[in-house]
Parts: structure tokens; C-alpha cells; sequence
DNA sequence: TGAACGGACAGTGTATACACTGGAATGCAA
DNA sequence: TTGCATTCCAGTGTATACACTGTCCGTTCA
């Protein structure tokens, strides 16, 4: 829902400061998030900064616990193995719209996303397929679809980050984004829900990883400033 | 999200009242929902009703127009059409999970409610439809994919509601219970995805009720109080 | 020693007050 | 009558102030 285009607000930066803080990791699964300081961090008063809470709690991002305090949501290899399985049903469900709707235009605009991502190291790799796999969600012409899908993967972001960092498959996963890219410019349907449920090898590699530590590591990212500040000011 | 478990707040009866109202239909689509009049009705300040709102939004169940004000979603009948085949998706996806899971008990409880349902009338069976699905969910031990489900099912309940009212088809419906019960007993777990899948008729049914009107009749339901009271302050 | 009490404190919940904005209503001139 | 400027107002955004609650820690008493 693109909930962020509100009047004068200064609720939607929040939002998003945090919602990109808790993608990238810099917010730690379980910290909790004073209200307080979040708004010291952003030069508010608390009252933008809880409405924003209650947003991403509503998106999954953050819960709150019995003390009434907001903490970024830890997930539990059980429901990462969920989440990431339902991104995986739901974009190869979006196969069928992206072969219908895509033109040659966004083909091209995709093999240029991919193609630049044969040479990225893995840290900065993980931003660009965020980014790859918004675009598919968008070209399937499924809003809601691809908001659910968007929602698991964001809730999922940090681990498959640290996961991606770890085991080094980007050039597997490159392989597979190539794969996606000639089924869609081909028009291939049928291959392309294949491919979009999800390689066995890459879930059995992160379903691996949760097991084992199930948390998130550091890493390199590109971070927006006013994310980073707040982080930082957080985790002071 | 269990969200509403919150220490001391008015802030989750106000959701549940406002999703209870919208889910029913007694707040129609497009609705501007005015915080001082919520706040009014409530007896609570706007603060507390702007968290709901907020939350309501980041649910799908409200947006924010241009104007900065709230209303009630409209669902264009692409949208319909894409949320029905949505919760489709998810729920046959939950079969296996809850043919895994399923217990005699939840099977004797899944009966007793489908046969209370062969006796309703239409209006007040939507009310226990959505709680068999509910119930299903539960069962699946997928609370991520159930909770989208959940989503997708709560901005089309209004209109699925209208469309079981004029279409007087809950003796199809029931059947479709009836089968899906059997195969749970069964631990038949193909027979339930498909099952679950929703039978074309239906949705056929319910498509072309959406391609002609989209928008929901008035209709009886079982509904809180507060709620009533709540949608009757801001109707007046 | 150990356990119960109590007070400071950190943090949340919300009512009130005020600033801001967009649109509708009003009044005036041509 | 129409066009336009001005005023008003309904409604939202948010800062401030205060109430409440749970927790931690020191103190006191058995």
C-alpha cells in the first residue's frame, strides 16, 4: 500500500527510515525501539514517530511485546522457512502476469539490472536484487499479490542478507536471475513459475543457515543517511 | 499481528470496531472515516483513533486520499478478482499444513460448525463462513501464509458477503464445506489443495457479481455493539 | 542473611492546544 | 449572471503536558 504520500507529514519518513534500518540490518532483530528516541533521532515529537510504529507493526516488521514496547520482529527458522516458501508461491503465481504484461522495453530494462549484477560483490549485490524482484512484483500487474510477496520479503530481508553474505551463491543466484530473464523474454510461462518458486539448491542453502543461527549478521549496504542516523542513534 | 494485546490502550478496540464495521459492510467503500467523529463516538481523544487508523491502513482496509482524510477501500472488480483468487492460493497452499496438524478434535469442531451452517439463512451464514476459514487457517501451523490469507479475505468479505446475499448460493457453499471436512478427515491432502483452490463455479459466480456492481448491499449480520454504534455515528 | 517494602525512573498512553491546509461559501464588481 | 477574491471552516498534523505502569535498587526489618 503506498501509504507514504500523506499531506504534510512527517510520519512517512519514519516509516521509512525504519523500515530500511530493520531491512538492512542495522536495527537487530529483538531491539527494542523507544519511542523517545527515535523521535530525539528524527526531530519530532513522539506522536508521528508511534503512528509510524503502529504501521509497521501492522506490516510485520516490528511487534510488541508484553511491556508494551515495540521490538523489531525476531523470526524463528520455522517461519523463515514459511516466509520465504510464500515468496516463492506467490511470485511464481505472478509469472502468468509478468509474461502477459511485459514489453520489450522492460525486458531490456531488466537484462540491465541483471547484467550489472554479474560484477557486484555480495555485499551490495543483496540491494540490487531487492530491488530486481520489486520490479518483476510490479511488472505482474498484481498489486495485492505483490504486496503480500513484498511483505514476506522484507520481513525476511536481513537474513537472506546475511545468508547471501555468508554461503557466497550470488553466482548461483545470478545464474537464476538469468534463467528468469530469457523465460520472461521468451514468454515462457510455464518456465517462469518454475523458476519463481524458488531454486531448491538457494532454500535448502538459507533454510541451512536459519537453522544453524537464525540471526542476521553485519555487512556493507547502501544506506540512505537519515537511515543510518537513526540506526546509529538507536544502537548508541 | 496480534497486535491487539496491547497494556492499557483504547487504541485496539478502535481497530476491531472500525474492521468489524468495514468487514460487514455497515461502512461502505469510499466512506471518509472523520478521526473527530471516530474519537466522538469512542469516547477518546483523536490520538488514540489515528493509531487505528494508521493500522487499518497498513491492512489494506483504508486509504488515505489525497485530501489527507481517510476512506473506507474501494475494490475495483479487477482487484476483487485478484484478491478471491489470492486467498485461493494461500489457503490451498495451507492444506498440507493442515492435514499434517489436524486432530480428530479439530475435526470434530470443523464438522459441528459445518453442519450448524446447513440451517442459516444467508445472511448470518457469511458470519460463520468467515470464521470457518478462520478456523482453517489456525490449523494449517502456517501463521505467515494465514495471516496474508487473512488479509486478502478481510477487504473481500464485504463484497463476497453481498454477492452470497444475492446470489443464494450457500447450498453449493455448504457442499464445498461438506468435501472440504471429508478430506481433511481423510487426510487427503491433494483433495483438499484443490479443494481449497475454490471451485471455478463460485468464483465464476462471484466474478461476474463483481464485474456488475462491486459494491456491497446492505444486508443483517451478527454484529458487536459497538460497532453498531460506532458505524451508526459515523453514518448519521 | 534474606525477604519485603518503597521510592525513583524509564517508558508508554492519551487529552489538550494550536498550527496549517484545502475547499466551500460569501460578497463584490463587471 | 458570471468571474474572482476573500473569508471561514472542517479537518488534519503534531508538540506539549500529564497520568499511569512496571522495574530496578536501596533500605529496613525479621
Amino acid at each position: 500500500m503506498k501509504l507514504d504520500q500523506v499531506r504534510n507529514s512527517a510520519r512517512p519518513p519514519i516509516a521509512e527510515s525504519l523500515r530500511e534500518a530493520i531491512r538492512l540490518g542495522l536495527l537487530k532483530p529483538g531491539k527494542p525501539l523507544i519511542q523517545a528516541s527515535i523521535a530525539e533521532a528524527m526531530g519530532v515529537s513522539r506522536i508521528p514517530v508511534r503512528e509510524a510504529l503502529y504501521t509497521l507493526a501492522a506490516e510485520g516488521l516490528i511487534t510488541f511485546g508484553k511491556d508494551g514496547g515495540a521490538h523489531v520482529i525476531e523470526l524463528a527458522p520455522d517461519n523463515l522457512d514459511e516466509l520465504w516458501m510464500l515468496r516463492g508461491l506467490l511470485e511464481s503465481h505472478m509469472a502468468s502476469g509478468i509474461v502477459r504484461t511485459a514489453t520489450p522495453a522492460d525486458v531490456a530494462v531488466l537484462r540491465e539490472m541483471v547484467e550489472a549484477m554479474d560484477d557486484l560483490e555480495a555485499t551490495v549485490w543483496s540491494d540490487h536484487n531487492f530491488t530486481f524482484h520489486l520490479e518483476l512484483h510490479r511488472l505482474s500487474d498484481m498489486p495485492h499479490v505483490a504486496d503480500a510477496a513484498r511483505r514476506a520479503m522484507m520481513m525476511t530481508e536481513p537474513y537472506s542478507r546475511a545468508a547471501i553474505n555468508l554461503l557466497y551463491m550470488e553466482g548461483m543466484a545470478n545464474a537464476h536471475h538469468h534463467q528468469i530473464l530469457d523465460a520472461i523474454a521468451a514468454g515462457d510461462g510455464d518456465e517462469l513459475t518454475r523458476l519463481l518458486l524458488g531454486h531448491p539448491a538457494s532454500r535448502a542453502a538459507l533454510a541451512e543457515y536459519a537453522a544453524t543461527t537464525a540471526r542476521p549478521a553485519d555487512q556493507k549496504a547502501v544506506v540512505t543517511e537519515t537511515a543510518q542516523s537513526l540506526a546509529d542513534h538507536l544502537n548508541a
